[in-house]
DNA sequence: TCTTAGCACTCATTTCGTTCAAGTGCTAAT
DNA sequence: ATTAGCACTTGAACGAAATGAGTGCTAAGA
């Protein structure tokens, strides 16, 4: 069956009055509210067909249809128009991006808790994996009398740091001791390297000069190992009300994949085609998120992934304007990342 | 009307074993299952004074009897024997205490998480209020060549870093002058002194020596500013199958509470007797907590406040196991902490 | 050949009465 | 003071009937 015109106003129609309502969409509304020439039972007919062709989706036999998530699809890629940002809107992201975040983990999460106000979806936001970054830097800082504050500045800009608090005062040369050689012998490795071949080695050359050395080590393995990948997720509130949470059942699932992020970590972590990535129902194949459409976006500083936003909501999303946010966000964001890399320096 | 020692017996054995069923009770089960000698007859008329007297509740007229939060009260303060922790449990808490964690932050975290597992409630916690906390150490490093990172060390022990991005390198020994006259100027001062006072006036200072002074400045006020008190969840997940979040409605009420968080702050903020707190259902006054009970355990270091650690369940909670649970690991927690702080030093 | 009016049919939802069982409160006997 | 006995209350479960939204199909009209 061919797809022509009128199907596609028709399922673009349903999808949109579906959008608005969460209920199932009958012939007549969309006969009678949108503008289409047409009778309901040519409608109706128009409708057995989408269905047919696995763009609609029918609750029971004498219920109006839903789009389906291959139906979502279909709008998503072709059909939709995107509604451009608003000057007065891309003005709000970037004022509210103006202000100087340098941690790169603090630009990510407050990007993502901006999109989920901009959307009023739930936002889902990850670090990047760390495990193939090199070591640009390595800083101990004595802090106070007892405290060793370790620092790692990862080739991909990002920076992890933790304390350690010793048994008794180092000597301040001790540090600088460690420091030198920490530095000369990491510089330039692989997270994964360090932590699977190197780090008894050292212990055991550094031992001798202070034995406060064993604590160090195991916080620099903890802070190599350390998944940076956690996902933290924002504005869930956003959903509690919406219709398709009602049932007790969707929520629990809801909050399941909110919960465990298994599910989420997995998806962010794959992403196929370019910096945005749309998972609209059951096209990731996870059960639970039959209802949710996830929609990614990728961040990175020359080509090293750095992390990635996204937002989580219904299936039945306003793609329309979401799709234009979360791309202007992004890029925004990239941007200001990439800004004082190297390129112009320019406030 | 006189409490006597059968009416509290039965008020426990009630609380028992509707903690078991989250069903009301009814006095044939007590009067079988309890080892009491009375016919159901007699639990009834002592359920009905109990009632009268405000420890029991009834849903409906042909129904048995639930504990109020006065009864529960009652129970915790009056009743019931805390449950000792065994051997094994307290070796347990130890081991997983072990590890080096010195950035309290992330101590206070793990803490709360290993309290959600513990128990299989939900757990929370929630750094200091850090105002009124004085500076006792300011470091600036240089990382790679064109970020700074602001340390913090706070006279209650707690490090507090953020990194700026500067618009260009910064000479070493600028880096070593703020250094310097930071140190000299704020040491010993207090975080909200510092942030109302000073700040305008040592930009001016240093802007001659590099105007990259500016965002530093910045960044150095949002640090001292910035809410500790965020308060952490963990664990939501233990509670979605308790059947008093069956109603949809409850569950919205319980999601609420985790989503916005401040009625959490504001409890774990208040907390009057001692570092534990109880707040059983309605005593609370937030409507939304009616059905639940927060359990707080507030963490200090020389009598500073630095954070607090709790959980937060159904009212009908295993209060005998519970409190004891968080007791233990509170005080191992508080050990930790003044372990190196000045006292033995011994691992 | 495409469109549509008309109508029978399906099925979730609501409503209402009935039954059922759990559990109480009260009275009267022990 | 205790308790057996019994009437009474009430939520929950079940089923039948009514309701109504919306479809699918047929046959007539453009």
């Amino acid at each position: 069956m061919l797809l022509d015109d009128r199907k596609r106003k028709i399922l673009e129609a349903i999808i949109e009055e579906y959008n608005a309502t969460a209920e199932p969409v009958s012939s007549s509304k969309i006969a009678t509210d949108y503008g289409l020439d047409y009778s309901p039972a040519t409608i109706r007919n128009e409708m057995a067909n989408l269905e047919e062709m696995g763009y609609l989706e029918q609750p029971h036999t004498s219920a109006g249809r839903i789009p389906s998530s291959k139906g979502y699809r279909l709008y998503v890629d072709n059909i939709m128009k995107e509604k451009n940002l608003t000057i007065k809107e891309k003005e709000n992201i970037d004022a509210i991006l103006q202000s100087d975040i340098a941690k790169f983990e603090n630009l990510i999460k407050e990007a993502s808790n901006i999109l989920s106000r901009l959307t009023n979806y739930a936002s889902i936001a990850m670090g990047p994996d760390m495990e193939s970054c090199t070591v640009e830097e390595i800083k101990l800082v004595k802090l106070g009398h007892d405290k060793l504050m370790i620092v790692i500045l990862a080739d991909n800009g990002i920076v992890k740091e933790s304390v350690v608090k010793c048994q008794e005062e180092i000597p301040e040369d001790n540090v600088e001791i460690f420091n030198r050689y920490l530095n000369y012998k990491l510089r330039g490795m692989n997270f994964r390297e360090i932590y699977e071949n190197i780090n008894e080695y050292i212990e055991k050359e550094l031992y001798q000069i202070n034995t406060n050395i064993v604590p160090l080590m195991m916080e620099l393995n903890h802070l190599l190992t350390e998944q940076n990948s956690n996902v933290y997720v924002d504005g869930t509130k956003n959903l509690l009300d919406l219709p398709e949470l009602k049932k007790s059942e969707t929520l629990q699932k809801f909050l399941n994949i909110i919960e465990t992020k298994d599910v989420i970590k997995e998806l962010l972590k794959n992403g196929y085609d370019g910096n945005i990535n749309i998972y609209i129902g059951q096209e990731t194949s996870f059960d639970d998120l039959k209802d949710f459409t996830i929609i990614t976006y990728k961040q990175s500083i020359h080509d090293k992934e750095v992390g990635t936003i996204g937002i989580i909501g219904p299936k039945r999303m306003d793609y329309k304007k979401v799709i234009p946010t979360i791309k202007y966000l992004g890029e925004a964001i990239q941007q200001k990342i990439n800004q004082g890399g190297e390129a112009d320096g320019r406030k």
